[in-house]
DNA sequence: CGGAAAATAGACAGACCGGTATATTTTATT
DNA sequence: AATAAAATATACCGGTCTGTCTATTTTCCG
């Protein structure tokens, strides 16, 4: 009710999932240390651990954020779609859009599977729900444009998706984006039939 | 006594060459020690930084040594295939092997250019050049089956082989080695035409 | 056998890590 | 202005990291 705050949820606790985000997304996970976090965003060591209980929760925490965000603007992409294909095509622009921003620097989620390699690590699992997000609403997409087979359809464009965007950044080229749209509408062409 | 065999390469630095990879494999390469390398292996110290100048150098070499072992494999299954399209179909044989194994634990090169971000960390060369070797020598089916594009549709696959290989460690499920080639024959058939 | 090369053990350095404790200051609400 | 909550600075802990040094032992080979 008071009209000077902003947030009612800690501006410095967002202020921490972004600098994490940012960083760790440029530089991996474990190659950075919790002291360079909080130089970076201004924030006492002591704030941190007085929101998260690690420096693992925090990384999920920084994980289900950005997944959120990010879905949410995936939809309204999606949703700016006209026809039930247009739509499912949709999420091959947002890639393209992604993979040429100047701060692409690869998959953070994809990322973390990498780095947390055991099932119970908090980070993987903030990563494999995320993706499967993914996955549910291409599959849905699918579903509403009354293709063949859309759980696997969603499955063979996900994996596109992630193999183009590894792509992008390991050979840093954009490119990537262009040959998953095609194999994209080839697939859906296929499923279309 | 003389045992049996003295190989004229150092037998010591082939088992840290060995056990590194697959403990990098299996963890990640930060979340790996040194120290525990040497302790698998049965290795001191200092013939480690005798045969290798730092633990990225070992990484590297590492990554040589088995990118040059899975070329190798995966050229005697494409020789064994009696038509161009069955050799460029037996990639997709080989991914499927690899992911249903019972050792399977992800990509390390994949892993590697998640943990080492710098375009000069000598573990990311050494996965952009392995990858791009895999990507040559698909090209080249691609080319010998006659089928259009081969460059284009080359990347596609390989696109598709990381995408796969990724998901299959996520999810840890092998199944996307089906879905992948599915994709594969799909693209194979339209680029046929 | 004997000497050179390879490998060993083990201590050590210097830095960095994640996380805690304490005491103080800022901020926000009433 | 009073008070409670949030954030701060700073020092510190035990542990781990890569890499080096020295001195000793093992292995290879003519």
């Amino acid at each position: 009710m008071s009209p000077t705050t902003p947030t009612p949820a800690s501006a410095k606790r967002e202020q921490l999932l972004d600098t994490a985000w940012s960083l760790f997304c440029r530089n991996g996970y474990r190659a950075v240390g919790i002291d360079t976090v909080l130089a970076e965003a201004g924030v006492a060591k002591m704030t941190l651990y007085n929101h998260f209980s690690s420096k693992e929760d925090l990384i999920a925490a920084a994980m289900e954020k950005k997944g959120a965000e990010t879905l949410a603007g995936l939809d309204r992409l999606i949703a700016a779609g006209r026809s039930p294909q247009k739509r499912l095509l949709a999420v091959f622009d947002w890639l393209a859009g992604w993979l040429e921003s100047d701060n692409f620097t690869g998959c953070a989620f994809l990322k973390a599977v990498g780095e947390y390699t055991a099932a119970g690590d908090k980070p993987r699992q903030a990563a494999t729900a995320f993706k499967q997000a993914m996955q549910d609403r291409i599959e849905t997409l699918c579903r509403e444009a009354g293709l063949k087979s859309p759980a696997l359809l969603a499955r063979q464009l996900i994996l596109v998706i992630d193999g183009a965007t590894l792509h992008a950044d390991m050979h840093a080229n954009p490119g990537y984006a262009a040959d998953a749209r095609a194999i994209a509408k080839a697939l859906i062409e296929a499923a279309a039939g």
